[in-house]
DNA sequence: CTGAAAGCGCTAACAA
DNA sequence: TTGTTAGCGCTTTCAG
């Protein structure tokens, strides 16, 4: 296999008998430039001819921003759910002309900055908020647009609150919070709690006791134990697995849903309806989210602020019988 | 906040009072050049104190070769295996001053071939063999490496093969193969299939009969009626999860493992051995598939042939009751 | 041992 | 309407 170089745009200019700078506005359907369409087929004709692929570092340089765009997945066990949400929301950036690619935290990977600064991504995208530092980190690293960051208010704490609101409506006075023990989903659950917390300091109740277990019953229980000393009688689980680890908690204390204590999610994963009772939990319209996640990048990266002001979350209520 | 511009290797040059061709020299350790500890600690002293990062677009430019690599993931859901495959790789490439990055197939993002090129990835790796003609496609848009690709032979099949072996030698005559109805997992399970196939063949015994299954029994247990008729009585099965819904099509159609079929896993899933009756599966060491794998990448990057010819897998049979 | 200078491929003023 | 010309920030020969 003979090792021939990747034509360059020079080439195309050569081949079609027009200026590098010609392709180039071609190519790139430079606005306000009346470029006669007989000139530009025989751009692009050439450019097909030669397999032109322009040079993306190149065009960054010059340009001065690449159109890439980071998205930054915490250590989680990646369910069908953060996949739909990745594919989601590269979708919705490939209509902006922007590329997203992935970077998985954890393991002994190159720290997100690195890795931000070595593919020259221009936006990095979180699912979690990141705190002042990591942003301050990531604008050197050469990330002009940098989301969620604590300073624009948390992207999950609607969630929290939501879940809150319900179970207060429904008149719980003690409200509980469990926390899943999978160390990369914290950070994310912290945010959901904060709202939880905000709920209940908004109705005048206390704040939430926070109780850690993973997806195993026993573990559950001891929370349940805990919640039972304490008052609780209603719980905002981080998710649906931990919500259903909590059912089963209640189960094996011998307590029943939700005449002891009432229970509810969020994500309305497929199972939760099969959980015993089935589980009462919240949702939102994934696309709405992502849409309007790769808005605000978008957005920003053209220096333009959001359009509207849209609610990034449509909290739904999937109510069963565990509430 | 200023948008102060990012600083560059002639501002770090000017700050520690050398050139600019010095500071490049002092930051990429270049071998042969003799500089004076001295110089070199005014030139490290002066990056770290103007936060200096190299440009990585530049550098690339310059360098004719990014130290970027695309991982290429199919549309699958991403369990908590290629979560840690992911991780493990991106720790071996880092090591060799190589960035992972994760590309995931499916849903309306770019193609493969934009997103190689419009990150100017230097590798390529997918899960399962790519064809010729994406190959191709692949090295255009800019990739100088790409694996697995089917001309170096696929990386699934001494799973398949392994797998048939076992069966084989406890006397089966007649197999099976529980394909996953995922649509993303085909090429991979087509790949362990072909390995399945070679086994039998080897043998002397006819092509495998396969089956779709999906993780529900229903589908598991009409694929299982299938093999009973053509009287097959051993399973090879593409991964442990669909083993499991094939062991719960078993037991719907009446019939008892491994008396009257057999099956196999891949994986070793915690789950697996939770199974009823326990499944056996093969396994490997990750970490050594992955460290393989990042090495071949490597060392096409830099010119040298992979070093020794180790296999990539080590299978390791995990056996419990279900064959 | 260090620096000057020529690009890498592309974009974008500025001319023509 | 198109071409000329300077860089973008970094690497790397080749002189000094």
């Amino acid at each position: 296999m003979t090792r021939r170089k990747r034509p360059t745009s020079t080439d195309v200019a050569r081949a079609a008998g027009v200026s590098q700078t010609t392709v180039s506005f071609v190519l790139n359907n430079r606005p306000g430039q009346s470029i006669p369409e007989e000139t530009r087929q025989r751009v692009l004709e050439a450019a097909r001819r030669l397999d032109y692929r322009p040079h993306a570092s190149a065009r960054t340089l010059a340009r001065g921003r690449s159109n890439i765009v980071l998205l930054a997945v915490p250590d989680l066990p990646m369910g069908s759910g953060i996949t739909r949400f990745v594919e989601g929301l590269a979708g919705a950036l490939a209509q902006h002309g922007l590329t997203l690619v992935t970077h998985l935290a954890g393991g002994h990977g190159r720290p997100l900055t690195d890795v931000c600064a070595d593919i020259g991504a221009s936006a990095v995208i979180g699912l979690e908020a990141f705190d002042e530092a990591t942003v301050h980190e990531l604008h050197k690293a050469g990330a002009d647009v940098v989301v969620p960051s604590t300073r624009q208010g948390s992207s999950m704490g609607p969630i929290g609150r939501f879940q809150a609101q319900h179970l207060i409506d429904r008149g719980h006075r003690r409200i509980g919070y469990a926390m899943p023990m999978h160390s990369g989903l914290v950070p994310m659950a912290e945010e959901r709690l904060h709202g939880v917390g905000e709920a209940c300091a908004a109705a005048g109740l206390p704040a939430p006791v926070v109780c850690s277990t993973d997806l195993e019953s026993d573990t559950a229980a001891r929370a349940v134990a805990r919640w039972t000393e304490q008052g609780v009688t209603g719980v905002c689980a981080f998710n649906d697995e931990t919500a259903i680890a909590v059912l089963a908690g209640i189960r094996e204390r011998g307590l029943v849903v939700p005449t002891d204590m009432a229970v509810i999610g969020v994500d309305d994963i497929p199972t939760a309806g099969l959980a015993d009772p089935p589980l009462t939990t919240i949702s939102f319209d994934l696309d709405a989210v992502v849409h309007r996640r790769a808005e605000v990048v978008v957005a920003r990266l053209t220096g333009r602020e959001p359009s509207g002001e849209a609610t990034e979350f449509r909290p739904l209520l999937r109510q069963r019988r565990s509430t």
